[in-house]
RNA sequence: GGGGGCGUAGUUCAGCUGGUUAGAACGCCGGCCUGUCACGCCGGAGGUCGCGAGUUCGAUCCUCGUCGCUCCCGCCA
């Protein structure tokens, strides 16, 4: 007998059916036992009467709750079930697999236990609807970014994630032993993905883990978390990485909507609100007048970037003036931006870059990138740099590279403003910090 | 790395300016219950009060140290 989703029953009344998955509540009574068996789909209630057969009834006793099971039995309606109006009467039962008792944690209870917890079991936590959702929405989000790519010509990239050198900012990374040499975990495909400029792929895209080695103690900070990258030739400034940016969210905000859009609403209490474009641009100069005139003063030791309670404030003003949720804050000074960031012809302070703030969180970083050999030669020099680990980068300027530019996008961090979830533990499958290595 | 908060039953929490057998809810175990659906009723088990030291006649409570968790800042996606 093949196997019937709870979500199909509904349409197997007055048939026999297999259920598969787990036990989530019984109600074992003198004359009438009630089992409610959970698998993705949803929830369904089986019944069996006692006198009906003492053998069953004796395993259903004998039952706990989360083990994995296979339900036979016939499908019918019953309008007194608060569950659909319908529901199976058992007429066989298997254990595939028993749940010993009791569970690290009631997984349904009235309250959930604190997320340390959780995480210490995430199996039994993620078996909660609510928690499976994230990823149904999470697979639709990428699903939509996907769809616009490969709507647009892009190129699907896997850039190694092991290094031989310390490439941008060496204090934040993993080093690790390497066959008797020392290797790095990579901190951002940053290098690997100008590649593929210097190789005429034009535009690009990768989905895959980056690795940060800071001891950094907030909701919205792992060591290990999944980096959303682009990089685009051909441009002719940052404002045509934004445009394409803010009309790639838009694509895959709108496919999220249709799809998940009030089961989201339902169980985050949170509106998926489809951008309109262009987003609101706002320079780093502007921005600081914007927040001055407000009374609130970056602190001096940012180098003229905003701390992120004065980029809470700034998302707060777009929105009551703009009416929008995302904004693009561009030019940044180039203290405090990486060597390989263009500068201005004119204004040699300021880079060709941008951040994206959306509900008050950093999710993306992006610029247009120095493609001038001696340009970016004599940038990484200023920033301290040596230039030996990077000349395998540096090489890719030498031969003919085009004009390019991109993004790096936090894909955890969308997702918990999708979600409305306040840390980005919460919404990565696995959470990786300084002191969470395990499970 | 700097700062704040919190560690009491399996889980979430209460515990009075320090006082005798440390409580509740849910979960778990046993019994009862003809249809439950947050099932109900009766009973039971379960705690080195994170750990160590100190103050005190007496510490879950006050002090110090330590470990763990959490949030903010720094760093960034």
């Amino acid at each position: 007998m093949r196997r019937t989703l709870i979500v199909e029953l509904k349409n197997f009344i007055n048939k026999d059916v297999k259920v598969q998955g787990w036990v989530q509540t019984i109600r074992d009574q003198k004359e009438v036992q009630f089992i409610v068996v959970r698998d993705h789909t949803g929830l369904i209630q089986f019944v069996l009467e006692r006198s009906k057969n003492a053998k069953l009834a004796e395993e259903v006793s004998n039952l706990t709750t989360e083990s994995a099971v296979t339900l036979i039995g016939r499908v019918v309606e019953n309008p007194i079930v608060k569950l659909g109006g319908f529901e199976v009467q058992l007429h066989d039962l298997r254990v595939e697999s028993s749940a010993s008792l009791p569970l690290p944690f009631d997984l349904f209870g009235r309250v959930q236990p604190e997320l340390d917890k959780r995480l210490d079991w995430r199996f039994l936590d993620l078996r909660q609807p609510n928690n499976f959702f994230i990823f149904r929405v999470q697979t639709t989000l990428e699903m939509g970014m996907r769809e616009y790519w490969y709507s647009q010509g892009f190129i699907e990239i896997h850039s190694p994630k092991l290094m031989g050198s310390e490439s941008e900012s060496r204090a934040e990374l993993f080093k690790l032993e390497y066959f008797g040499k020392t290797a790095y975990l990579a901190q951002s495909p940053q290098l690997y993905k100008q590649m593929a400029m210097a190789a005429g792929f034009d535009k690009i895209f990768e989905i895959g883990p980056v690795f940060r080695a800071n001891p950094s103690f907030t909701s919205r900070h792992d060591t290990e978390f999944t980096s959303v990258d682009v990089e685009i030739s051909w441009i002719d400034s940052h404002e045509d990485v934004m445009s394409f940016e803010e009309k790639w969210i838009q694509h895959a905000f709108s496919l999220l909507k249709e799809r998940h859009g009030e089961e989201i609403f339902e169980k985050n209490d949170v509106e998926i609100k489809v951008p309109s474009i262009p987003f609101p641009r706002i320079t780093m100069k502007e921005a600081i007048e914007i927040l001055r005139k407000q009374g609130y003063m970056p602190p001096p030791d940012k180098k003229g970037d905003l701390d992120p309670q004065g980029e809470r404030l700034l998302c707060e003003y777009v929105k009551n003036n703009y009416g929008h949720e995302f904004v693009f804050l561009k030019d940044y000074p180039v203290a405090v931006r990486p060597f390989y960031h263009m500068r201005y012809e004119n204004d040699p302070l300021t880079t060709k870059s941008f951040d994206l703030l959306w509900k008050g969180l950093e999710i993306t970083t992006g610029a247009q990138r120095e493609h001038r050999y001696d340009v970016l030669t004599k940038q990484a020099l200023e920033k301290g740099l040596r230039l030996e680990p990077i000349q395998f980068y540096l090489d890719f300027f030498k031969y003919g590279c085009p004009p390019h530019g991109g993004f790096g996008f936090g894909l955890t961090r969308t997702l918990m403003g999708l979600l409305n979830l306040k840390n980005v533990r919460e919404v990565t499958y696995l959470y990786r910090g300084p002191n969470r290595l395990y499970p």
